[in-house]
DNA sequence: CAATAACCGTGATTTTTATCACGCTCATTT
DNA sequence: AAATGAGCGTGATAAAAATCACGGTTATTG
């Protein structure tokens, strides 16, 4: 199971047998339930989640009570509040499990202690930092230059197996769209 | 001049004199004129540019002809097409200035050796891309759940100073509405 | 100094999207 | 087996935003 963090790791760098037993001893097995909370709005925001299997979201509620999803995470996603995690403040997004989801947990401490001891997990962690940046400058560009027709498009491009385990709801959520929208748009 | 990379930089690690003359040794000054392009689409993206004054922004046509605004640079700040810096491949994106403009720019590959050179500056960049990656997750959430008025007076509330150096034609794109939109909006 | 172009406001109209309302299906619960 | 609720589609209407069009101001340029 734990092979999983492994192979994910090696997309960005080799490591040996006994670098990744250390590389793992730094973090923590947890299996959530469907609809179970991984993080609340207010709680301090201790680790960064990488997902064995499952699906969870991070989605925020605005003023008017409406939440809106900042981020679906499948196998192989890390998924947190980066802000609360990174400066060890209280989340202002919420994470809960579409799924029963298992995941590999670990703190910032330990992030921390393994990029300062292996050149490679820095490395590792810069890459996936980076890639993320890049990810949502793409979806930044797609929210103020599409419609929601092509927002649509674009998520079902880049996320078709997603189609079949989120609930369009939720979908319309990410987009930032009404569900009613968006059922007219897939309808016709 | 170059004292407000250092500053830029001792806001995260403090370094001493030497450590900073090293790492400026890793830059290269260039000052660029009111509508030059410093990167071009279909460019090979080589630096990360560091402002030290002037205003620049980065944007993108979309198929209908129209630009989109997706960041703008003041002092302080950094500009490139990350997704082409990191990668070493072409820009989809333009960068040009909106003021005469004086940069310090970097290489990848001298980043990449300040890094591995000197865990303070890995740290400091690390930092810096973490931040950019929690402020580009801000402004998905309000490009989401915010309409176009609401997202308006973010944008004053976050940068009250490019208001007065930004045409509104282009703080519109930036938001993702028309210039007509905005008007409506600030004259109400 | 006239000509030009950038920038901005605003009216009229159209298009897009949200809101409100209702009903259907299907799975889960009692 | 009936009851409940989540998920989804869809009609009618309202609201938001885009589009098209025009004019006015200001700065720049030949």
């Amino acid at each position: 199971m734990s092979q999983k963090l492994r192979q994910h790791i090696e997309e960005i760098v080799k490591i040996t047998d006994e670098e990744f037993e250390y590389v793992l001893s730094h973090f923590t097995y947890r299996k959530f339930l469907m609809n179970q909370y991984v993080i609340q709005e207010r709680d301090y925001v201790k680790y960064d989640y990488f997902v064995l299997n499952g699906l969870l979201k991070s989605w925020q509620l605005d003023e008017k009570g409406k939440p809106h999803i900042v981020l679906f995470a499948t196998e192989n996603w890390w998924i947190s509040d980066p802000q609360a995690f990174y400066n060890q403040t209280k989340a202002t997004l919420n994470i809960d499990c579409l799924e029963d989801s298992e995941t590999l947990y670990i703190s910032l401490d330990n992030r921390e202690k393994l990029c300062t001891e292996m050149r490679k997990m820095e490395y590792f962690f810069r890459k996936k930092t980076t890639s993320g940046y890049v990810a949502s400058q793409k979806r930044i560009l797609s929210l103020i230059s599409f419609n929601a027709k092509e927002r649509y498009d674009y998520f079902t491009q880049q996320y078709p197996d997603l189609l079949q385990r989120v609930p369009k709801t939720l979908i319309a959520s990410y987009l930032g769209i009404t569900r009613e929208t968006l059922s007219r748009l897939t309808s016709q």
